[in-house]
DNA sequence: GTATCAATACTACAATTGTAGTTGCAATAT
DNA sequence: ATATTGCAACTACAATTGTAGTATTGATAC
C-alpha cells in the first residue's frame, strides 16, 4: 500500500553508506554515521531492519553477524526520489528546477563552466542511446 | 523541536494552491485539489489547520468562513526543500544533482539550449551580488 | 420559530516514524 | 563451568501523518 519511496534522512544516510561500502553490519554503519554515538546503536539497528522489511536492504547472517546490502540500485532510487521531489516542488518540471537552481543559488563560475561542459557533451551525444554505466 | 520543513505531498499541493491563488477557504481548496472528492473535505480541513499550527499558513475568519493564506514565501520554502533534498540525495552538492539530471534524464535539445542560455545570463551577471527579487 | 444547510470545531484512530530499552544467546576469557 | 562481552531479537512508546467521522453553530428558507 504505498511503494515506500520517500526515505527519511536517516534512511538516506544508511543506504548511502551501504552504496558506498557494499556491505556493512549494524555496528559498522552505526560507527560510520554516528561516531560520537549521537544516536543509539539500537536506533540504527531498528532502521536497518525496517529497511529490510521495506525491501530497501537485504540482510544475511554470516556466522553470528548480520550483514546488510542495498537491494535497490542507487541510480534508480535517486531517480525516483528526484522525480518525486520535482513533482512536489516544481510541478514535475525539470526545467523549472533548473531555472530555480540557477536563479536561487550561488554557483561559482567554475561550476557553471563544468555544467556547461556537461551540457555540451550531452548535446553532442544525441545519436544512439547512451549506455548507462554500471 | 524540528523546524518542520518536509512537507508531505498533500501539504505541497495545498500550499501550492495557496501560492497560486493567494487566499482560499477549505472548500475552495478541496474542490481545486480533489474535484472528484478523492479525499474527504475534512481531510483537507485537518491538513490546513495543522499547517496553521506549523506556521505554514495563516487563517482568518471573515464572516463565518475561514480563509487561509500562505505564511511562508514560495521561493524560501522551495529553497529549503531543495537544500534538504540535495543534502539527502546528493551529499549537498548541486553540481552532483546537475550532473545526475543531465545524465539520467531525457532532456530535449531545446531544453538544453534554454538552460545553457540561462547559464550564460547567469555567468554574465557575475559582477555584484545579484539582488534576489522579492 | 423551526427545519435545513454550510461551514467550523472537535474527536478518533490506525499506520508510520523516531528513538531506544530489554532480553536472549553465542563466543570467549578465566 | 562460569562470567563477560557483543551482537541480534524483540518490545516499547510517544509523535506525526493520513484519513475521516461527529457535533455544533450561525444563517436561511419556510
Amino acid at each position: 500500500m504505498k511503494k515506500a519511496l520517500t526515505l527519511s534522512d536517516l534512511e538516506w544516510r544508511i543506504i548511502g553508506a551501504l552504496w558506498e561500502k557494499g556491505v556493512l553490519n549494524v555496528k559498522e554503519t552505526w560507527q560510520r554515521l554516528f561516531p560520537e554515538a549521537e544516536k543509539a546503536y539500537t536506533t540504527v539497528q531498528t532502521y536497518m531492519d525496517r529497511m529490510v522489511e521495506k525491501k530497501l536492504l537485504k540482510k544475511e547472517k554470516i556466522g553470528l553477524v548480520n550483514f546488510y546490502r542495498p537491494l535497490v540500485d542507487e541510480r534508480t532510487l535517486k531517480k525516483r526520489a528526484t522525480e518525486k521531489f520535482v513533482s512536489n516542488t516544481f510541478n514535475g518540471s525539470i526545467g523549472r528546477l533548473a531555472a530555480f537552481l540557477l536563479d536561487s543559488w550561488e554557483i561559482t563560475a567554475e561550476e557553471l563552466g563544468q555544467i556547461k561542459k556537461l551540457i555540451d557533451q550531452k548535446a553532442g551525444e544525441t545519436d544512439g542511446k547512451h549506455d548507462i554505466p554500471d
